[in-house]
DNA sequence: GTGCGTGCAAATCGTTTGCAGATAG
DNA sequence: CTATCTGCAAACGATTTGCACGCAC
């Protein structure tokens, strides 16, 4: 992603723009998989070589309650990041323990419904997501 | 649950049967949601002082290796245990930061039929299961 | 100029480890 | 008797915090 396009998502979103922010939000949003915190700290710090990874935990923190990226706890307890709101179902494999997204309309939809028909009592869903594990194959 | 239904499950498993086993497993099971190492810690060290975190969390993890109970981490990165083996499925409430179960033969039906149509490709799924946030109303 | 952002180091929290002594089978 | 289990304390890894300085607006 290109710098002017971040730079207008950051501020837009009424943040201040600072060049650590920016490698940040990059590093996310080019990222293949659902990086942690020492993920981007690694990934940027060669060529930020001042950067701190405090500021990495904050800035990632910040992003989340600007709503620019979201966050989830993966099997063994570690904060995750990802940049594609969208999606909330994650696919997790043993073998590799690579942890990918999983978007599908038609079964969002089927969900949806299934709880409009099946309310829990006294609940209110805001969210519903989906997690699958099991293994690569071949 | 008795003493002797605890010895049983913990014998059978082919772990050998101590005082500091039976109290643990028995936390579990009378636990109403699904407490972490320090919850059944505390809940156990009134009537057995001498007993340490340590063993708590060496015997959680021999139990959850023998296939007595399940663990698994919840929002903030805890581990959870639950002694209800066939649950999969959790309901968090962002309010009280509970967790409950949620248990549904036809979801699970559903779920499952669904997969076997829309297979993914490469991977061999092992366990489906559903996260459903939101919030307790009235 | 002012308030928010950053870097650093120390602190915290949940969890794991190593080891010497205790105990179930 | 012996392998396994327990208790303790120290170590660990991920994350948070406090604070002085720096920089975007």
């Amino acid at each position: 992603m290109n710098i002017n396009k971040v730079k207008n998502i950051i501020s837009e979103s009424g943040l201040k723009f600072t060049h650590q922010r920016m490698v940040i939000y990059k590093s996310i949003v080019d990222a293949e998989n659902h990086p942690t915190a020492e993920h981007v700290f690694d990934s940027i710090k060669t060529q930020n070589p001042s950067i701190s990874l405090g500021t990495v935990y904050k800035t990632l923190d910040t992003f989340v309650n600007a709503g620019l990226i979201q966050k989830f706890v993966d099997n063994k307890g570690v904060m995750r990041f990802d940049a594609i709101l969208e999606a909330h179902s994650h696919i997790y494999c043993r073998k590799t323990n690579e942890i990918s997204d999983y978007q599908n309309k038609a079964l969002e939809l089927m969900l949806k419904d299934f709880f409009e028909k099946h309310k829990i009592e006294d609940f209110e869903i805001d969210e519903i997501s989906i997690v699958i594990k099991g293994q690569k194959v071949q």
